[in-house]
DNA sequence: TTGAAAGCGTTACCAA
DNA sequence: TTGGTAACGCTTTCAA
C-alpha cells in the first residue's frame, strides 16, 4: 500500500499538518521549524511518499486541469495547421502556470447543462464553438468558467470571446482583389466550418465587403478536399478570384486547378485565411489572411486562468471581454490581375 | 450550495447508495425498484443533482483521463502533419470508451518517479520518449500504466512500445536509391528528434542499410527549418540523395533547394517520412516511407486502455508487448536516376 | 506552536 | 431488499 500523509506525519513524529504544510505548502497557522521540515522531507522521501492528486483535488475542489473542446474534432487532417498553433498557445499559458490540458471529444451535454461542468475541470476553452449543439445559456451559469475563441462578438453574451476581426480581413481581401480589377468572387467553405459561429461570421463578413464594392459574388458551400472546379476551364468562368475559408481550402483549390491546368494567378486568383507556413509550400506561394490563432488562443487561455483563480463575482460583474484581433492581407504569389477577357 | 447524493436521497426518502446505484450504477448489492428509481431521478433533476466528479475520482481512484506525454513539445510547428495524426489516433481509441485526453508538458520529475504517477491519470502514453532526461526503470514500477509510442523494440523493458520498423523502413528507402543509382547519400535530422529514442534508432537504421549496400553515407545534423544546400550547388556534390528525418524536414529540404536552383529530383533526390498529405503538395511531389500514425497511436492508446482495465498482474506477467509496424515506402516525384556525372 | 477532529461526496461493506 | 456506517487522503478549523 502507498504511504499516506499520516505515515508520513506518523514515522517522522509530527501532525498530518505538519506534512501538509511542509510538502504542499497547505497548512495556515501552521509553522514548522527547519529541522522539523527537514525531518518530514526526509522520512517522505523513505517512504516513498506520493501525494494522492485525486485526494487533493477532491479536498480543493480544485483540479489543476483546463478542458479544452473542439466540436467536430474528427475534422481534424494532417494537414491542417491550425491545430498545432492553438495547441501551442494555449500550452504555453497553461504548462508555465502548473495546469494540464484536457482535451473533450465535445461538450456532452446532459439535461441542459454540460456534464463537463462537473468539477473535473477548473475552467473551459471552448474552440470552434458550434451553437447547433449546445446552448450558451447552459453555460453561462454552469458555474465552471468559460471562454470562447473564434466566436464572433455578441454570439454568447456574458462569455468572453477571442476572435479574429472577420469584418475587416474580409475588407482587406476585397479591396486587394478589386485593386487588382476582379469583380466576381467567390467565398469557398467546407460544410463543415460553415457550422460553426465563426464559418458564418466570415461568410457574412466577406458579403458585406463584396457589397461594399459592388461585386458579383457568391457563397460556395464545397469539400475543402475535393472542391470541383470544371466550370473554371471555360473562357467564361464564374468568378475569377476565390477566397477560401482556410489555407487548407485554399489548398484543396490549388490543387483542383492544377489538375485541371487552370493557371494561378493567370486565371484564377486565390487567398487563404490564417497564413501559416503552409502558404510558403504551396505553388504558387498562397496569399492569405494572418490571423494570430496562437496569441489568440495563449491570449484566451491566460484569461480563463484568471477567471479560474479570481472569485467568480469578479469576472461575473466586470461584464464578458470581448477581443477582436486584427488581421493583415499577406500577399503572395497566388492572386493576381483579373484575367483580361473577364 | 450545489445539491449532493445525500440531499437528493433525503428528498426521495431512500438512502444515499440507492441513488447511487440508480444514477451511476454504482452500487453492488442493491436493487431498487423501478417506481423507486424513477422518483430518485426526477428528484434528482428537480434538485439539479450533478454528481461530483471530483469526489468520485477520489473515491474510485479512477479519473478517466489519459495522460498524453510529449517531450519537446515546444517543437511542434504548424506544418507538422505528425500531430493531428497522433491525436486523432488517440482520440478515437479513447472518446468511444469514455476517456479524455489530458496532454502534459513534460514527465514532471520528482525524486526518481514521475509525479503525473499520482493518480491523476489512469494510465499514460509517452509519446516521442526521451530517454536522456528521464529514467525508464523509474516508470516500470510507478503503479500506473505505461505505454512507449516511437520507442524501438527494447528500448524500455518492461513497458510495451509501439514503434515504426526503421530498420525494414531504411533498407527500402536505401534499395530504392541504390536502384536509381546513387551512391553517395545521407541522413538527414534535426537535432531535437536526435534526442528521441526514435531518431537515434532511424538514424542507426539508416547506417546499417547504408552500409548493406556499401554506399557513401553520411548522417547530417541540420535545422530542419533552415538547411543549407550551398554545398550541393557545385558540379561535385557531397551527395546525391538526402534521406530525411521526416516529411518537415524534407520539405525544408526541398525549399532549400529551390531557392539555390538545385532540380529535384534532376541533380539532387530527397525523401521524407510519414507519407502524410504533405508530400502530395510540395513541388516536386515527395516521396516518402509511410508510417501509419494514425493506427500506431490508435492501437498504443487500446492497448494501453486494456492495461487500465485489467488487473495489474495481467499485463504485468504477460510481458511487456513490443509492435512493429511494417513501412512501405510511397515513391512519387522528388527522387529519380542519379546524375550522370555522379 | 502544535495536535485533534471534522468534513469534503462518494461508494463498499456489513448488518438488519 | 434495504439502509446505516465507515472509509478513501487531504486540509481546515478549532482547541490546547
Amino acid at each position: 500500500m502507498r504511504a499516506t500523509i499520516r505515515d508520513v506525519a506518523e514515522a517522522a513524529g509530527v501532525s498530518a499538518m505538519a506534512v501538509s504544510k511542509v510538502l504542499h505548502g497547505k497548512g495556515t497557522n501552521v509553522r514548522v521549524s527547519d529541522a522539523k521540515a527537514e525531518l518530514i522531507r526526509k522520512v517522505a522521501r523513505e517512504l516513498h511518499y506520493r501525494p494522492n492528486q485525486n485526494a487533493r483535488n477532491f479536498r480543493n475542489q480544485k483540479t489543476n486541469l483546463i478542458g479544452v473542446v473542439f466540436q467536430h474534432f474528427e475534422g481534424l487532417t494532417d494537414d491542417n495547421p491550425y491545430l498545432p498553433q492553438m495547441l501551442n498557445g494555449v500550452m504555453a499559458a497553461l504548462f508555465p502556470a502548473g495546469y494540464t490540458m484536457g482535451i473533450c471529444p465535445s461538450l456532452i451535454l446532459d439535461g441542459n447543462a454540460p456534464a463537463i461542468a462537473d468539477g473535473r475541470f477548473d475552467g473551459i476553452l471552448w474552440a470552434r464553438p458550434d451553437f447547433s449543439a449546445a446552448s450558451v445559456d447552459s453555460f453561462r451559469y454552469c458555474g465552471v468558467p468559460v471562454v470562447m475563441l473564434h466566436a464572433p462578438t455578441g454570439s454568447a453574451e456574458g462569455i468572453p470571446t477571442f476572435c479574429a476581426n472577420n469584418d475587416l480581413a474580409m475588407q482587406r481581401v476585397v479591396d486587394h482583389l478589386y485593386d487588382l480589377g476582379h469583380r466576381k468572387v467567390a467565398f469557398v467553405i467546407d460544410p463543415v466550418p460553415l457550422l460553426t459561429a465563426e464559418g458564418v461570421a466570415r461568410r457574412a463578413a466577406f458579403e458585406r465587403a463584396a457589397q461594399s464594392r459592388n461585386l458579383d459574388f457568391e457563397v460556395l458551400v464545397v469539400d475543402q478536399t475535393e472542391p470541383d472546379l470544371t466550370a473554371y476551364k471555360s473562357s467564361n468562368r464564374p468568378h475569377t478570384a476565390l477566397i477560401a475559408y482556410s489555407d487548407t481550402q485554399a489548398g484543396g483549390l490549388l490543387k483542383a486547378a492544377e489538375a485541371l491546368g487552370i493557371d494561378v494567378p493567370g486565371e484564377l486568383s486565390v487567398v487563404g485565411f490564417d497564413s501559416s507556413t503552409f502558404c510558403e509550400r504551396t505553388k504558387p506561394r498562397l496569399t492569405s489572411v494572418f490571423q494570430p490563432v496562437e496569441q489568440m488562443a495563449r491570449d484566451a487561455t491566460n484569461y480563463l486562468l484568471t477567471m479560474v483563480n479570481d472569485a467568480e463575482s469578479t469576472w461575473r460583474e466586470s461584464g464578458a471581454v470581448t477581443s477582436l484581433y486584427d488581421c493583415h492581407l499577406d500577399v503572395r504569389e497566388s492572386t493576381g490581375p483579373c484575367p483580361p477577357s473577364n
